[in-house]
DNA sequence: CAGTGGTCTAGACCACTGG
DNA sequence: CAGTGGTCTAGACCACTGC
């Protein structure tokens, strides 16, 4: 229990509201309002959950309520959330602390703050740079001189998973999975082969033509069409040479390594939600990484 | 148009700010003309470079202050800054200004906060990862389970730089750098082949002998010895095939894909201080990157 | 103009560390 | 026990956005 009345001295302190973070029990936070005050019809996602650990500041418990609503799709990609002052007045506790709630959601690209506007939900969709978790660069000229990429859908059908695949995605072995294959090429010359696995029962209904059809970012498409949200993702990269149908797809000879590229995306509460397999050619292009 | 305060200080040496906001009524307004003390040594860089004018906001002022104070070496690797409370005092802004700045350093790990202890200088040497830059995990195991690296110098030599070499490090060409080259083995079998290059003039007086002695990080090496931090790095990855040398020093045959990370790092001020150029073998072991 | 996020302050209390 | 960073609150004002 996070509310505790816990006053001994009570001069002239408020805070009647003393949160004290005791490891006692785990219950969630927030909504019960102390006394008769509030009685707020309380938030129902909010009492319902209680398998948050320990203790926590206030503000991360915030910030996992916000992560709740945003899962919940309560608010939608792009859309703006509550003001800090309705959130705070919300969950019962001061600007600033729903303020640091979303400052680690922001640093965390799951919101971004707009001065003047407000704060909004992330997107794939409205990225500046289009493709969010690409890291493939031209050797030569900035982003934008290739112009946006062509996009080849090669295939798309409906298979069972595999061991390898079903373990990436936390499935069950022989579950329906998804798999798309699909040729990125920037200044008409094919320079990335991707394979992807999605699990099937959240993305029933997708086709190698609405693939087509789509523009933009795929993971925007899955936001919009699918509700699966990819919040961040992990990358093995090695070195590899490519199969004859590899070279063929990518018009390149068997002397010419390419980077393997493996992604693991994950959406809310590190649910890993799509397996791909990528070929990138790096005689024209780089893999650019930072390291702070 | 904002009204500012040059405030300088009486009492502590401390660097003028900007105060671009102006809130406090205690404050007498000094009038926009440089009061009494116009004649402030212009040790601060805020006060003398108008060349980055742009109003920033208090506690980036403060961020820059102790950036340069890191930079001068007025506090040394893994010593502690002076509390929160000291360096208020010392800009004359509030303890939660500092903490903002002192914030945004931590998280970019220049500063490493430890509760009940300080604020201490973060480096390369004490980091429970070893090697803070290094992305490359074994297939199998984790990263203990190959127990430490083992280092060999092959070589270390002084040259002239070439113009790629001068543009990375921005010198001029043909200036003195020096150059080492490295293998790192793991459980044995001879991984990473690195060359890389560092200014001559900060590294004077580095010899192979001296790096085979040290034990640890070569960037701790570089903070203690030389006084070169290394804050950040990029890297640009491509895949590529070795070479004869390359094949001998790694023992891969001509086959073999390898990974070609060329890495810039920087010391503060996005100022370049080394160039290193790494081949790594991707069959036993894989890159790591997260995607935020 | 009102509403939003952004900055700054002041003060209280908490949890942790070490002498 | 004193000192440190960590959390939380309350209130003020600033800068930006859009009606």
């Amino acid at each position: 229990m996070i509310h505790q009345i816990f006053e001994t001295d009570s001069r002239l302190t408020s805070h009647p509201v003393f949160r004290a973070h005791l490891m006692n029990t785990a219950s969630t936070p927030i909504s019960e309002s102390m006394g008769p005050a509030g009685a707020e019809p309380g938030g129902s996602a909010i009492a319902a959950s209680n398998s948050t650990p320990a203790f926590s500041p206030l503000y991360q418990q915030i910030k996992v309520l916000i992560l709740q609503s945003l899962q919940a799709g309560e608010w939608k990609p792009s859309a703006a959330i509550p003001s800090e002052m309705d959130l705070a007045a919300r969950f019962k506790v001061s600007q600033g602390t729903v303020r640091k709630a979303i400052d680690e959601l922001a640093a965390e690209n799951l919101l971004v703050r707009r001065q003047g506007k407000g704060t909004f939900v992330a997107t794939h969709a409205e990225q500046q740079v289009q493709y969010r978790f690409l890291r493939l660069y031209p050797d030569n000229g900035d982003l934008q001189s290739e112009g946006p990429a062509q996009r080849q859908i090669i295939d798309c059908k409906r298979v069972r998973a595999s061991s390898d695949i079903a373990r990436a995605l936390a499935i069950r072995q022989g579950e329906a999975v998804l798999q798309v294959r699909r040729v990125l090429s920037f200044a008409a010359t094919p320079t990335i082969l991707e394979d992807l696995w999605l699990p099937g029962a959240q993305f029933k209904g997708l086709t190698a033509e609405r693939l087509r059809a789509h523009q933009g970012p795929m993971y925007a498409l899955f936001e919009t069409e699918f509700g699966a949200r990819m919040v961040r993702a992990d990358e093995k990269i090695r070195a590899v040479l490519p199969d004859a149908e590899q070279r063929a797809l990518l018009g390149v000879n068997g002397q010419t390594p390419l980077l393997s590229v493996e992604r693991t995306a994950f959406t809310y509460n590190d649910a890993p939600m799509e397996l791909r397999r990528g070929l990138y050619r790096t005689d024209t292009h780089y893999y650019r990484n930072a390291l702070n």
